[in-house]
RNA sequence: GGCGCUUUCGUCUAGCGGCUAGGACACAUGCCUCUCACGCAUGGAACACGGGUUCGAUUCCCGUAGGCGCUACCA
């Protein structure tokens, strides 16, 4: 047995990081387990959608996958067969595949550890669970769902454990012809992992440190159903991670009050010097109010908590997911990213690849993250801009088009360069009103919409029309009709001397009340670019219909 | 109820015994300006509470309170 402290100090070359990769501790194992390649798996069950928390532990897993040269594998979890969702799993892959998230074996990448969805692997857990049983550390039992729950009315805070087990039908009341011939006579039975009582516990996490409990308030957890054949997570979990050389758990906190069971499961089997580590994540919370984050809150306020849009093929029901909703898969993953975990210094935006870099297990929070949908719409907004303006062309050309407008991929553009820097109003979920920057290339329509559409009426009370549209100025715009009919190149260049010259001349400010002609109110890119949008002849019919219709 | 995890601005967080407690989102103000903005600048805003340990606690320990999770033949 050897005591190991290992810690590695990585220094990058090209770059002024100095990353301080402690993987940690191989305390009572064999010297073989440093050299062992880091192998992390993500392993959902297909009961639906994958929820961005979801997403989240992937993600970290990914990062400390890429970080080690390791791999990544995706296993499905699918021992609860009453729980299954058709297209689930499709979802949940196509959902990687949209967030650039990639894995290197399990179902759907092949691999030579598998098969990987575990309903596939009954007869490995019967032969595991044959051992468990040969071995004393677990029994058989009996009882029907109907009698434990007799059996909990009758004792308060009734626990299948040490304490009552001698009072129940199991293998270790029964005798081992009363087994035999339950057995044979078709009753089902589950298998029920044997807790010594009164030991402590200790499950080491990278992320809260040795994490103590006592044996005592375990129970004698289900480990196999007869019924359909199939093991509990907990065993299927630590079968699987240890055949497929798992050496780091990555997973939600949830998780955390049966990580001790499952260090008892990993010594029961004979496999603790083999035992994966653990880091266990802090939850999603919901942005408002109490609770973790669930599909209620995204509705109510208006934000998916799904990648992808989800169809339920039982209920009909749609949720929204962030590619519909027009988030790029850059800002979903550097947002999700920075919720529980953050590089240590000021830097926010990222790529993955810089996150692989820079991802340290040992610094993620330990308390749970509220969502914050606001700041995800702001990363989208970084990510947006970051993109050339042709870019935005298909969704925006999208968006149009809902609105029965065509239009040209240039012109397009050409809106998208002139207004991708403004503000737009939106109200939340408690009916406020509030500013934000342009976060969607859908929230431009409301910004755009005189680019393609004429205004048709004008608001005079409006503040700004009345501020700027006073006695003298149909006029004013009379004149400058008359400026712009005469320049020949509508362009910018061409129309800018003309009109200058002319307000040079004349003292007339004529860009708010022509503001007013072309976009109707008090908003819209630079006059010039908008007028040489527009073209000539557009620009002075909507100057001649404004000066008739404003007198 | 039991067990576990957790607690720094409204939110995400930095901090790892001595700091005017830093950044980002959001908010407010100013500058810029042909509008709305962008951008830039500035500002308000936090160590849950009570005990220890220490020359000194946001930081370490113990309580209390709050939050979260688990407590299924679900994962």
């Amino acid at each position: 047995m050897f005591n190991i402290q290992c810690s590695i100090y990585f220094v990058l070359l090209h770059g002024k990081h100095v990353l301080n990769f402690e993987f940690i501790n191989f305390e009572s194992r064999n010297m073989n387990s440093e050299l062992k390649k880091v192998r992390v798996r993500f392993a959902p069950s297909p009961t639906g959608p994958l929820h961005i928390g979801g997403v989240r532990t992937a993600l970290y897993n990914y990062l400390f996958a890429r970080q080690h040269g390791g791999d990544l594998i995706f296993r499905i979890e699918d021992t609860d067969s009453g729980r299954f969702v058709p297209g689930a799993e499709e979802y949940i892959i196509e959902s990687f595949k949209w967030l650039g998230i990639q894995f290197d074996e399990g179902v759907s990448f092949g691999g030579n550890h598998g098969p990987y969805r575990q309903s596939e692997r009954r007869d490995i857990y019967k032969k595991y669970v044959q051992q468990l049983l040969e071995g004393g550390k677990a029994y058989i039992a009996f009882d029907t769902p109907e009698e434990l729950d007799a059996k909990r009315a009758e004792i308060e805070n009734f626990q299948y454990d040490a304490s009552t087990r001698m009072q129940m039908r199991n293998s270790l009341t029964l005798s081992k012809e009363e087994v035999d011939a339950l057995i044979a006579e078709g009753k089902q039975y589950v298998v029920r992992f044997l807790i010594e009582p009164g030991r402590d516990v200790i499950v080491d996490d990278i992320i809260r440190g040795e994490v103590r409990i006592n044996s005592s308030i375990l129970d004698d957890k289900v480990l196999y159903k007869s019924a359909d054949q199939l093991p509990t997570y907990h065993l299927a979990n630590i079968v699987d991670d240890h055949l497929m050389e798992v050496t780091h758990v990555i997973r939600g906190e949830e998780w955390l009050p049966s990580a001790p069971l499952h260090v008892l499961l990993y010594e029961a089997f004979g496999w603790a010097d083999t035992m994966p580590r653990f880091a266990h994540l802090p939850l999603l919370l919901k942005p408002v109010g109490n609770g973790k984050l669930s599909k209620r809150d995204g509705d109510k306020l208006g934000f998916p908590v799904f990648p992808l849009e989800w169809h339920d093929p039982k209920s009909g029901e749609v949720s929204s997911g962030y590619r519909e909703k027009g988030y790029l898969p850059e800002a979903v993953v550097n947002f999700l990213a920075l919720l529980g975990w953050n590089p240590g210094n000021d830097q926010e935006v990222m790529s993955l690849d810089e996150m692989v870099r820079l991802f340290d297990l040992s610094k993620c929070s330990k308390n749970g993250a509220k969502f914050d949908y606001i700041k995800a719409a702001w990363f989208n907004h970084q990510y947006l801009l970051k993109l050339p303006d042709e870019a935005w062309v298909p969704s925006f050309d999208k968006v149009l088009r809902e609105q029965g407008i065509t239009s040209t991929p240039e012109k397009e553009a050409e809106v998208v360069r002139m207004m991708k820097l403004k503000v737009i109003e939106y109200t939340d979920g408690q009916g406020q009103k509030h500013k934000r920057n342009i976060s969607f290339v859908s929230d431009l329509w409301p910004l755009t919409r005189f680019f393609f559409v004429a205004p048709t009426g004008f608001d005079t009370e409006d503040k700004f029309v009345r501020k700027n549209w006073k006695e003298g100025t149909a006029d004013e715009m009379k004149q400058l009709a008359d400026v712009l009919a005469t320049v020949e190149d509508f362009s910018v260049e061409g129309m800018k001397p003309a009109v200058d010259a002319w307000s040079e001349r004349t003292g007339i400010k004529p860009w708010n009340a022509w503001r007013i002609c072309l976009v109707g109110e008090g908003q819209g890119p630079d006059m010039y670019e908008l007028a040489a949008f527009l073209g000539k002849d557009e620009t002075l019919r909507r100057m001649a219909s404004a000066i008739e219709k404003l007198g």
